[in-house]
RNA sequence: GGCGCGGUAGCCAAGUGGUAAGGCAGAGGUCUGCAAAACCUUUAUCACCGGUUCGAAUCCGGUCCGCGCCUCCA
């Protein structure tokens, strides 16, 4: 099956095919490096996370391009406020947030291009877009894109624009613009920058935001690319305007598939700076959650469908993965003993594997991959207490649980936890006790383990800890 | 006002024509010294009204409710 997506371009699923057989280029809008992210944005990079991990699983080889907008009204405002030169406040900024993918096992684009470094590149772009006659430079110094003069203008947004409303806002405009709904290109400097400031052919100024996903998107991806993405919140303007200057520029289709994520929720509303319902992943960190645990969270709901965020949720997931968790330590138990059962476990894995696969190709179906892997869960375990997945039948789902994480990246199937001298000993402590029938004291040790951020199951095969 | 998304069990969430996946929680059971874990069983007619159809959560029309974008925003 070929893999399928909604492309907000066409509203509807269409059949992914790439520009290049076998290869995909995607541009994903990233942060504007002013503060700490919060868990809404990082909402969408998971979904471009899980995008670009299933387009790996399904054999392509990705180019993903994240852009750091680290100039705009808020980088700059921030660093004047903070009086430090708009780079070094950057920079902390970027570094959280190269901390937090970690955290959130979100692997790292192949580029992540900084707004500051592709001046030339953006400065060249609005040349070529004045040449083109669609742009034009107003009165305050400032290079406008004109709407007027790209006719497929609102092909994404799907808006018809209002002259009537464009003319009355046009005489109050204070940057005389030409329409209201012309963009900025080029932003002339004001006394608001500061320094921040670069040399162009129309004088001193800064790039305008959109200008720069076009111009950086283009030199590491081409003119013409597979996959754009962003929340849905960018569809308009950002993304529009993107489509506008990048294809006046070179004559050619910008790119064949936008996907937008929906937004995360905080009760009932979008989670926002500006409504300040936000939480950053510290926050969520330190009321004691994993980034793990956030990542199943966020991971867990279609990505165009709007997310609401609880703790509880958060809880939920934590119960789900210990769940998936105990399932590794089962089948790892299981692994060592004499074979057993190998061609029923296989070919119940192929059929987990087939579904699995089958609904990530499905638009990122995530629910129905995340069923797949739970009813195998539920199968293999009846099969391992039947005693009919041992030895390397067991091994076999292991493997496939591995080949998920590809996807998931978050079953640490390898992980190997090392238990501390001082807690094996009341284990076994604990384990003597029992045979002696001295369950006060066995019960006791067993407190005192759990208080030690310890937690004791007792098998068939003897006792078993782990983190709690 | 324009454009768009959504309303499925206590909570979360799949399912776009043939009598409702999955997760969490709850209840009962097996196992266990007890517990934990695991496993088994169990809990819905899909916002409302009307229509199309042999048959609709799924299609059409209408109503109500929630949310988003239209200005910086993932």
């Amino acid at each position: 099956m070929p893999i399928r997506f909604y492309n907000s371009l066409s509203r509807s699923i269409e059949e992914f095919n790439p520009i290049r057989p076998g290869r995909v280029g995607m541009y994903t809008c990233g942060p504007t490096v002013y503060n700490y992210a919060h868990i809404g944005n990082y909402r969408a990079y998971m979904f471009e996370d899980l995008l670009r991990r299933t387009l790996k699983f399904c054999g392509f080889e990705v180019r993903q391009v994240m852009n750091l907008t680290d100039v705009d009204d808020k980088t700059i405002r921030g660093s004047r406020e903070a009086g430090l030169p708009l780079d070094e406040y950057t920079r902390k900024y970027k570094d959280a947030f190269f901390e937090d993918i970690g955290v959130l096992r979100i692997e790292p684009a192949e580029v992540y291009p900084e707004a500051t470094r592709h001046i030339d590149e953006m400065i060249g772009l609005v040349e070529a877009l004045l040449t083109a006659g669609v742009a034009y430079r107003a009165d305050d110094g400032s290079v406008y894109f004109s709407i007027s003069r790209f006719p497929r203008y609102g092909q994404l947004a799907r808006i018809a624009l209002d002259p009537e409303r464009q003319v009355a806002r046009v005489r109050h405009d204070e940057y005389a613009k030409e329409s209201i709904a012309d963009f900025a290109l080029w932003k002339a400097w004001d006394e608001a920058d500061g320094d921040v400031a670069w040399e162009s052919p129309w004088g001193r100024g800064r790039p305008g935001w959109h200008i720069e996903c076009s111009a950086m998107s283009m030199r590491y991806l081409g003119k013409s690319f597979d996959i754009h993405t962003g929340g849905v919140d960018n569809l308009f303007p950002h993304h529009e305007d993107e489509i506008a200057q990048s294809e006046a520029a070179t004559g050619r289709k910008f790119v064949n598939y936008w996907l937008h994520c929906a937004h995360l929720m905080v009760d009932g509303r979008k989670m926002s700076k500006s409504l300040g319902n936000f939480y950053t992943l510290r926050d969520v960190l330190d009321r004691g959650f994993s980034g793990r645990e956030v990542r199943w969270e966020l991971l867990r709901t279609h990505y165009r469908q709007t997310l609401n965020f609880t703790f509880q949720g958060l809880r939920d997931a934590r119960v789900s993965l210990n769940r998936l968790d105990e399932f590794v330590t089962r089948l790892k138990e299981a692994a060592v003993e004499p074979n057993a059962g190998r061609d029923a476990v296989e070919e119940r894995c192929r059929n987990a594997a087939a579904a699995f696969l089958a609904g990530l190709e499905d638009d990122l179906n995530i629910s129905a991959a995340l069923a797949a892997l739970f009813d195998l869960v539920r199968d293999v375990n009846r099969m391992i207490d039947a005693g009919e997945c041992r030895g390397n039948a067991a091994e076999t789902v292991l493997g496939r649980l591995r080949d998920m994480d590809r996807v998931l990246g978050v079953l640490d199937v390898d992980r190997s936890e090392t238990v501390p001298g001082e807690i094996q000993a009341l284990v076994d402590e604990r384990q003597a006790a029992r045979k002696a029938r001295d369950y006060a004291r066995a019960d006791a040790i067993r407190d005192e383990l759990t208080a030690k951020g310890w937690t004791i199951e007792d098998t068939p095969k003897g006792p078993r800890v782990k983190r709690a």
